[in-house]
DNA sequence: ACCTGAACACCGTTCAAGT
DNA sequence: ACCTGAACACCGTTCAAGT
């Protein structure tokens, strides 16, 4: 989770604005750019700063080189996010056929739904206008195969992708804007922002503030939540293998 | 969906350049903003131009105000945003407890999912890191007490409105980006970016070529599709009712 | 109480120039 | 082939000033 990014950093970033330009330059021997270095350090100092905060400005301090550098590399920054977002598919493995359709989709559930996580500025371009990139196309391959192979009918198949690619990108994009960590911390916080309000919203929100209370008591598991979610919405696939609409 | 502001931008944004200031001024009586006001021309502006192109200064020439106008309404753009997101929470319709969980459940799903169609740029904010407003919280309220009058535990109310959010914020996020409007065009879009790299695409990505191929023939109804994968995990939540963990 | 003007510290990106 | 400097047209936002 922590890369090397942060002692790049330490090293470059810190020390930036004391050292001369052209002994900066050469205390740190900077490999050639080349695309590959530049979409990896963006996911790196997306991963730690947010969407908003990433620019192609500080990612170019990031390498060590001017803004305009980038440029040789990616033809724009919805270019670069692009190539950055396929990073992310590269990483979700693909289904397995061999183990059933189930377990390989729902693994396959899993670790795209991981990725996310790991990577919360995704969420909103996994699915982007852009031309999908090839570890996107390779996925989703994957995924319509695993499924015919399970015994889907092809109109079923490209409804149970949808189906399920809706909920773990729901699921993820719930979980982003969480920003606390543990369960606990979650609760905690949920507690304290209504609590302010007290009295004139226990009286207007009672439902509410029974969940708040509740869940500041027992704490939240939202990783148990997300695969107890899966499984229902996979048993309720399976029941209509071959029953939806077209068999 | 044409709301007033093409009309307003045809009498200012249009002639704004050749008119004198004080004249232009003048020539639209323009009424005292307030909150309101503002908040309402920002969800227009943002319908018509998306979140990319919502500016600040955009919606203050809207308004036919300078910039600066708009902090005396509201703190910031965040603000701003977290604001006309409340209005379009506003939009959803309240589950009717009367009509059973159910169908409460659904037709809220069903008018949640309807209004991120309608203002596309709200779906990533619609869960955002801010105080949620009083039409969330009211929304939120009505919700859990629904599902807690319709016999849920306190425990499994929570997990399935996780759940059901999770999947219509998924499915909004996933039409979001498909910009196409009819399913003919859905699927002549998809057609045509595939087409494109052609022979050897096809022998890589055989089960999203034919996805491809096939949708291209019969086409893709969105809304269809969302209705079905609702009642699927309505009939799956229904099956767990006082079954999941803790009842 | 509400609006404005000028200014600041940022953005992404272009273009001509350097090596 | 790759990188740089200077510049352009934008951002959000502050502050002091106007009415």
């Amino acid at each position: 989770m922590t890369y090397t990014l942060s002692s790049i950093n330490s090293q470059e970033g810190g020390g930036l604005a004391q050292v001369p330009k052209d002994r900066q330059q050469r205390s740190v021997p900077r490999p050639r750019l080349n695309r590959e270095t530049v979409l990896r350090a963006g996911v790196e100092l997306a991963d730690q700063v947010g969407i908003e905060g990433f620019t192609m400005r500080t990612l170019s301090q990031e390498l060590g080189v001017v803004p305009m550098a980038l440029y040789k590399h990616v033809a724009n920054k919805q270019e670069l996010l692009e190539g950055m977002v396929d990073l992310v598919w590269n990483e979700v493995t693909e289904p397995d056929a061999g183990r059933g359709w189930k377990q390989g989709v729902r693994d396959r559930s899993v670790s795209l739904r991981d990725a996310l996580i790991r990577h919360r500025w995704a969420v909103g371009l996994m699915e982007a206008a852009g031309r999908p990139g090839p570890e996107n196309l390779r996925q989703h391959n994957a995924m319509l195969g695993c499924l015919r192979q399970g015994g889907f009918s092809f109109r079923t198949t490209v409804h149970v992708m949808s189906l399920l690619d809706a909920y773990v990108y729901g699921f993820a994009l719930q979980q982003k804007t969480l920003s606390f960590e543990t369960p606990e911390e979650s609760a905690a916080s949920a507690a304290a922002t209504h609590d302010a309000e007290s009295a004139e919203t226990a009286a207007r929100y009672p439902y509410l503030l029974e969940v708040v209370a509740e869940l500041a008591k027992e704490g939240y598991d939202y990783d148990a939540e997300f695969t107890v979610g899966l499984d229902l919405l996979l048993d309720g696939v399976e029941a209509l293998r071959g029953s939806w609409r077209s068999a």
